[in-house]
DNA sequence: CGCAGTTTTGATTCATCTCAATTTGTGTGG
DNA sequence: CCACACAAATTGAGATGAATCAAAACTGCG
């Protein structure tokens, strides 16, 4: 019943790097959320090893053939598209449990590019197998099916971002975002280190670099948050959060 | 093997209201894509029944119980996300064929309000029995994640919009993406009724009503279309496509 | 230690928003 | 069927937030 397939898994990418969603402290926010400690064991087995990226490495590009999922083990992720005339933009950030690739199960073909902002490490996952598991395993079929809608409601909250926001805004939306995220990691609310440059920052929230610069200043100024280049400090979350309220309170 | 449960299934909310997939001239733009006669008989079961909806009228709001998504079989919606603050974005407008709903997965909880925009008409599909039967018929599961995989890859079209494009030429690729979808659903590519007002393609593209009203004006100025209220006819679809891209041709 | 990439800051320009007035269209009820 | 009222769209003038252009300062890497 447990003699299964698993001594033909050789993991290709990263020889010897064992990788169990059981044993992995992100089980709870990444794929195998919910699943029996059966269950996770078939997901292991079909997990394709560990991949680690330097940081600059893309992990997959726009017009790659689309074959896995990706989950996030470790490090940080920028994820962007680009038009043939030359536009830039960044789609997201992602960090530990997360999961990307999904824009390549359309077209079978990754529509972006995914590059690792730090050295990371991801978690492989043949789409193919893993619609076959999931037609068997009930829990991580309707958990696939919540990770790619979450992805469809971060996307509204970003359109909202960009089409109703002031530039103070976004960057108050996104660091109370990173913020968010980290807590949820187990890491410091108040105190991160940026993977990203300001250009990104600014790709991102639909603005430029220096837009962004300034935007931190201000902040700075107005003593909410301490910025040192790439470290960030939050001195002040309620006044922040204060900020996503437009200035005069429109209701209704 | 197949004396199912078909005799339970009473259609609620429009009785006699036959709509069976095999019988749908949408079938090969919506969910049954690729599906045999035999499956897709399967799927039509499982169909509760269509609903008509009238215009203005709201098919779910944000906090609704998520119990399934929709197939716009006739007519138009927007889908809108509405912050405490009183911010509204319009995040999508879907026409037959497309599907609506899918925001509600993650959460159980719809987080959009979607908004019949002329009379319509929707295929109501029950989402964990759609769950159930994908599981069963392999093309279905894989058609369900790419349609979930097109709707992300599409909000990464629109953040692109928001991101980096100026006022004209979000509504050049507003209006060629409605063109292009009317010609796929066999409608004229150059000349359609706008179902929605100003404000709300300005919602949805991030600019305020004026702004979009002068727009259309000026293309109408340049000879790229005619307008009058909501009735387009593209002039010349090659000059808008060139609006596209940045006027100073910048690459690399 | 020096160089390249990144960030900060300043001065100016420009696109879009805001406010306001007018026109046009639409639906309703007499 | 027409008139009225209300909603939607157009257009103008002026204000403003962010972009652009430019220069200097800082950081970290080799």
């Amino acid at each position: 019943m447990h003699a299964n397939v698993k001594q033909n898994v050789i993991p290709i990418t990263a020889p010897g790097l064992k990788v169990a969603c059981s044993q992995c402290n992100l089980r709870e926010l990444c794929l195998p959320f919910g699943l029996s400690e059966n269950d996770m064991g078939r997901l292991d087995n079909l997990i394709g090893g560990g991949r680690k990226l330097k940081r600059g490495q893309h992990l997959y590009r726009a017009g790659d053939h689309f074959e896995s999922i990706f989950a996030v083990k470790a490090g940080f992720f920028k994820t962007d598209v680009l038009t043939e005339d030359g536009r830039d933009q960044v789609t997201g950030f992602q960090m530990a449990g997360e999961i990307l690739g999904m824009d390549g199960i359309s077209t079978e073909v990754h529509t972006c590019n995914a590059v690792a902002l730090e050295d990371s490490e991801v978690c492989l996952i043949p789409f193919t197998e893993l619609e076959m598991l999931s037609s068997e395993i009930h829990s991580l079929q309707h958990h696939l099916h919540k990770v790619m809608s979450r992805e469809i409601v971060r996307d509204h909250g970003v359109m909202m971002l960009l089409g109703t926001m002031r530039a103070e805004e976004r960057l108050a939306a996104f660091l109370l975002n990173l913020s968010q995220r980290f807590t949820a990691r187990g890491y410091s609310p108040a105190e991160f280190h940026l993977r990203m440059t300001r250009e990104e920052i600014g790709s991102y929230l639909g603005l430029k670099l220096e837009t962004v610069s300034r935007a931190f200043s201000r902040f700075q100024d107005e003593g909410l948050i301490s910025v040192q280049q790439k470290h960030i400090r939050i001195l002040d979350i309620p006044r922040l959060k204060a900020l996503l309220a437009p200035p005069d309170g429109r209701i209704g």
